[in-house]
DNA sequence: GGTATTACTGAACGCATGTAAAAGGGAGGA
DNA sequence: TCCTCCCTTTTACATGCGTTCAGTAATACC
């Protein structure tokens, strides 16, 4: 019977005031035995314990955010949803949060730079604690990103513009993941030209830069395509299908190395092969081969499987959120910059 | 100067009452404003804009909340992020819900049903005006989503359990769309058989469902693989790969058509494929036919480019919204409860 | 047994805002 | 000029809970 009416209907209660009287103790000893109830004697736990489990409570979120120094939320902001990789920092990011104690609260800026100054407002006026900006990249509201800097600890992901030099970032470095990606390229075929993404955010030239600079010291000669805009859907994949359908069908590139800007781009010029009849790959030694970056969860799975160079994304989450956290704990903002990037890692497969 | 004063350092203001005495009119009339400017006067509402201008002021998230009837929240769950079958959905969903002047707080299960319980109480004790739910699966704690939908209007998206028979339910016709894409795999080729996912949610079960009684309607053996766990890390690719490898290896389904569960289980299939030297697709008439489902948005861009019937995401996301924004105007739950099923679209590329 | 110390409790106040009711103020009509 | 009506502003109270601090009970010590 008494474990029917448990299960069943517990009484609801709205305040924490109703909850008091109803357990018998006073509404601040409840909210001291909700923040940690070590805070209140045994023998008022042990009640309170009980009694919680006679009814139905949720304490009021902004009732408890209100009155506090700390709100114990982070803010996360993410250009866009649609790309694993975002997926996989943001999973690494909210788990690595959550062990901290954190709530985390995402916004998506859908690559609006209205929307995502709307999110950093929003954030202000939620007195987050601090905040994790993975940037739109050049059309971001700097004003907006100095704002929030200016009220609350901030730590920029994935992605540093270049107006912004003086925040902690953590991120790849580009510089030994490309160069790596370049050096790999040129041991094993033909020195590789460089399939670039549209500049819509710094990873994007910084990549072609460490291209440059690797190919130089090599003593070969940097070739870059694909810069411009050649469709309008935004997809990577259309993009580096777009590029190389062109190349192919003009009868260039077809004995390449061809190291795309990253892994989406890399799988739109794998379809531009197929269709062509091409079979890049490390089997054909001197043929067509194509590379990416980033380790986009599919590679594995693409035909040929992707060769590639791996961003440790798990360990960007992880160290973002533990940098934040260490600036959130020692109150006032660290006097030194931290900028921490991560290497990449070689992951050779089939198509180069 | 005066310029250069606005664009480098507004005052900060930290309360509305604060910026009352600043401006020259009372705190509530600031009140009024913020949520709909009309309701104040003229010359007050120009005032206060101008006001506004010289200094820098974010309401209070939390107070502003906290003494309202509606917050303007919509919660959604989603059961993880590295799909971007999700993510698409949860993007048409944010613009959605946008549009209808809400703001909406994102929380990812994780594939735990405890965190998805806690996003539950979350959303509870925030007090959104109503609740997305796209269910984790069986594994859900069904007594959270109880006590959830006891407490504010509710949509179910995506999955249904059956454990939740009279919860609105916006999603796919399952029976519609695998029928199709099974009546079609009968028409240009031998009768399929279905690779199945590991039972995780229910649509999987669905689509086995439906796909075996359009099997039978057409007079056809059904025939399914699969459904056993293979892997362990949980990927849909993984587990299309492992079993397709498992049959080619045996000398199995060498010249069938493969009607996978997912596009995802399908991109492994080809996968496997590949690596056996075999070429799905229809220009081989009789020979091995792979199709997937839901028009994953990286299906032209696979080797070959796949076969598959495209959910209509964006629907789906734009009606569980405005469903649910009528159930909340409403005030009290409609008494008519709603299931909103659209139809798949046929999307014929090369694979099948 | 008496006193000093400690641990815990609860009354009172504060937080930043929403909101209903009362006061103000200006226009229009007599 | 005065009064009424309507709209706006203001006053006052409400929201649910954090937090401080005085008071009290419990414990330790002599």
């Amino acid at each position: 019977m008494g474990a029917d009416k448990d299960r069943d209907q517990k009484r609801r209660i709205d305040t924490m005031e109703e909850l008091a009287v109803a357990i018998g103790v006073s509404r601040p000893t409840l909210s001291r035995y909700f923040q940690d109830p070590e805070r209140v004697s045994r023998t008022s736990r042990e009640r309170i314990a009980q009694g919680l489990e006679r009814v139905e409570y949720v304490p009021n979120f902004f009732a408890t955010r209100l009155n506090r120094k700390s709100t114990g939320i982070i803010g996360v902001v993410i250009p866009y949803l649609n790309d694993l990789f975002f997926t996989k920092l943001l999973e690494a990011i909210e788990r690595a949060a959550m062990a901290e104690g954190y709530t985390v609260i995402t916004q998506c800026s859908h690559s609006d730079p209205l929307i995502e100054a709307r999110a950093a407002e929003t954030f202000m006026s939620m007195s987050v604690d601090g905040a994790l900006v993975a940037p739109l990249g050049n059309q971001s509201d700097m004003k907006a990103h100095e704002r929030l800097r200016s009220r609350l600890p901030c730590v920029l992901v994935d992605s540093r513009p270049k107006s912004m030099p003086n925040v902690d970032f953590v991120g790849s470095n580009h510089v030994q993941s490309t160069g790596l990606a370049t050096e790999y390229l040129c041991r094993v075929g033909t020195p590789p030209i460089f399939l670039a993404m549209p500049r819509v955010n710094f990873n994007a030239m910084e990549r072609e830069l460490a291209y440059i600079a690797k190919m130089e010291e090599l003593g070969h000669e940097p070739h870059i395509i694909g810069t411009e805009v050649l469709n309008d859907d935004g997809l990577f994949e259309a993009h580096g299908r777009a590029v190389l359908d062109r190349e192919f069908a003009a009868g260039r590139l077809l004995e390449s190395s061809v190291l795309c800007a990253n892994d989406r781009v890399a799988i739109g010029a794998l379809r531009a092969a197929a269709s062509h009849g091409l079979e890049p790959g490390a089997k054909r030694q001197g043929g067509l081969r194509i590379m990416g970056h980033d380790d986009y969860p599919l590679c594995p799975f693409a035909v040929p499987s992707l060769t590639t160079v791996a961003q440790d994304v798990e360990a960007i989450g992880r160290a973002s959120v533990s940098r934040l956290v260490k600036t959130i704990q020692a109150q006032k903002n660290q006097d030194e910059q931290i900028v921490k990037l991560f290497d990449g890692e070689l992951k050779v497969r089939d198509s180069a």
